[in-house]
DNA sequence: TCTCTTATGTTGCCCTAGCCAACAAATAGA
DNA sequence: TCTATTTGTTGGCTAGGGCAACATAAGAGA
């Protein structure tokens, strides 16, 4: 028996030791890690990369190879002098469910461990449904897409995007104001009904997550991303290239934090917030427009003259430059990226956001940083999604069982 | 030569391959580090803590052992049925100096890896002094207390705490307001008068660091720091055990963020920030007290009995409420430390800070989160700063040089 | 077409560091 | 004093990354 003192145990996660096994899951998962962001990728640039030896990344391919996570093939354009590299990429044979349940509809796809969207449903929801329907629509979705996929294909699991604040721990949808869901255990349920690893987390977040690996955050290790809906802003942070989640998953709810006086509450009865003050409700009701996609609220934007719907835009983009702002004093990112109607909002005036947030923040921080529109379009929560699905495979490819697709009984 | 995409080189950190040596620098620092936090502590726990072999700690400890860095010692107490493991304590002998440069004095000490004081001097400078001139003055002073070091003592360098914002990378002293002093090369300049390695950091920075591993937020993973002072208000991120720093070392502005659209400026100019509506100098005038420290204040503060000063602390109190609840939104940590002056203030009147925050952020990120008052007092920035000195030896203990005290030539 | 240069894949061997098992040592309790 | 329990110690094992030598496949130049 042992007597640590108490706060030790907690700490155990920090100062654990390492042994050979780890070096090899480390490994294998820094092979998997740039095969998928960059795709096809040879071998000499693995090796240049990783800093290991030529003929350590060879083990590592063929074990990878063995998994049946990766193939290698001839370099069909030859890159210069010396012998050709073999190109190694991911299987396209290993798939991921990505789930968005949202008020209108409920969206599954199937995505390839690189972000290539296979097979997509849409099924429109005509009333919000209650968290025990929603599950069984995916569950059946899932099936059909299950039964048309190649039976040698192989599935890491499913990934889910919810609107709401998600514990991440054990996959309970602690509160989604807009499906009026509350202390729903998402993950159990529908595990329950798949027979597939469920993983959850926040929409925003893992937009961030996506635009980091495949978007307009590829490359960056300090992101922070904010995202505008239908249902109001979410944020996801990357710190030193990986999701800031907090203490149970709840953190980077950047839409809820106030910046102003302003009495007017947002969905969360929040007053000054962001998510109060940048309302795409608002702006579709002074343009006219009903039920419309952020690009072509753009273009009706960009079109009108009014100077009501100016005003309004405009007092939208200032306070998004103090939320702007804030952020670069809080996390000092290398770039800010604007998702959704926030992208709208922006590219309709971006100079004067990127002159306001200037006020708002600390000039040092300001150095080398940007801000820019996302650039993944209405699939970025699927993306997103199969990325939380396949995260556990790319942290330990060896020691995570793939389901096949057909079941045997 | 490579044609690697060129997103991908940034990437190069995390896909870093690992290799044996990586192992035992892990390891070796994890063993460190538990001594460093907690003191000394038995074999037996360093092997429960870190999961390793009775033999691979035996083996680490002997290295650390010859190292220098560590001493092995019978237990005094036995602590029951069984062969009473061996007590391994961090040495006394390996010290740091700490320096922080402020307005009316230059501070420096010296301290052991466990973060207690051997030494300290506090020199007022009755002119605010430029920068070469604190940078003498520093070296002078750190002269004269390691000619009083025992001559086998080794040093690990000297940590700066900063009021100011750092480029960590190299350093560089972009702007410290109070001080006066832009875009010096501190490090640098320190570096080559005194012969020895110097770290610099914020001093908010450095005070979340010291109160993580020694002080009111030990054992926590997710820390929010806030820190007033006369100077203004900062503040220190942890998450998941380490600072969070940001692209260039500037993170964690978290006296400078926007929350009210009140006119006021801070003093870096910008308005409605938690800074400029919490201020130590409008409290201090209302009371009629000159150059207190925050004990007295909090005395004199919690014996006033009027309208006027309540009001006006109060206000303040309210603004701390409103950054809280964001930070809770933002951060979703497990504790957030007020000191200085901020913990004064929360000691005023703490259940109107923790019923009003809980307005301003989300239930659910609530769940499980206090506000606590830092318990390091005035010595909290040596205690940082030296951790940052050390910081390079706990991550390499074994590449690691240490000065000795005498020179020799 | 034939070398020479260059870059990469392959193979066998080495070495390190964590693990394991057996044993020794030091305690508490009966 | 004897037993159970826990921990330190020792020697051998093993996995996996590094290394060097060699093989291979290009391009360049004559």
């Amino acid at each position: 028996m042992s007597t640590l003192p108490p706060f030790l145990s907690r700490h155990s996660l920090t100062t654990k030791g390492s042994n050979r096994e780890d070096i090899r899951r480390h490994n294998l998962s820094a092979v998997l890690t740039l095969l998928k962001r960059s795709g096809s990728t040879p071998r000499s640039a693995l090796t240049e990369i990783t800093g290991l030896n030529r003929s350590t990344i060879s083990d590592l391919v063929t074990e990878l190879q063995e998994l049946g996570l990766v193939t290698e093939a001839e370099a069909v354009t030859s890159q210069g002098v010396g012998r050709p590299s073999l190109v190694v990429s991911p299987t396209e044979e290993v798939v991921a469910f990505a789930v968005n349940p949202d008020v209108d509809a409920i969206t599954v796809a199937v995505l390839t461990l690189s972000g290539k969207i296979i097979a997509k449903v849409r099924q429109a929801t005509p009333v919000q449904p209650a968290a025990t329907t929603a599950v069984e629509t995916v569950h059946q979705i899932i099936e059909q897409l299950r039964a048309n996929l190649p039976g040698h294909f192989r599935i890491a699991g499913i990934g889910v995007a919810i609107p709401g604040q998600v514990r991440t721990a054990d996959g309970v949808i602690r509160l989604a104001p807009r499906l009026n869901w509350v202390e729903v255990p998402f993950a159990r349920m529908l595990e329950q009904l798949s027979g597939l690893p469920v993983y959850i987390d926040n929409d925003a977040s893992l937009g961030a997550l996506a635009e980091r690996d495949f978007g307009a955050g590829m490359g960056y290790r300090e992101i922070v991303y904010l995202f505008g809906s239908a249902g109001g802003i979410g944020g996801g942070v990357i710190h030193d290239g990986m999701l800031l989640r907090g203490a149970a998953g709840y953190a980077g709810e950047l839409g809820h934090v106030r910046i102003s006086d302003d009495p007017h509450e947002d969905a969360s009865g929040l007053t000054g917030t962001l998510e109060s003050l940048v309302r795409r409700d608002l702006l579709l009701k002074a343009l006219g427009l009903g039920n419309v996609d952020d690009e072509e609220l753009g273009e009706v934007l960009r079109a009108d003259k009014s100077a009501k719907v100016r005003k309004i835009a405009e007092a939208q983009l200032d306070a998004l430059s103090i939320a702007v702002g804030n952020y670069v004093n809080i996390f000092n990112p290398e770039v800010i990226l604007l998702a959704g109607y926030l992208s709208t909002l922006f590219s309709y005036e971006p100079d004067r956001l990127m002159s306001r947030f200037r006020w708002s923040s600390l000039t040092t921080s300001q150095a080398r940083m940007s801000v820019k529109p996302a650039i993944l379009g209405a699939n970025v929560l699927m993306i997103g999604a199969a990325g939380l699905a396949f995260s556990q495979l790319i942290s330990a490819p060896a020691n995570t069982e793939l389901t096949r697709v057909k079941v045997k009984k």
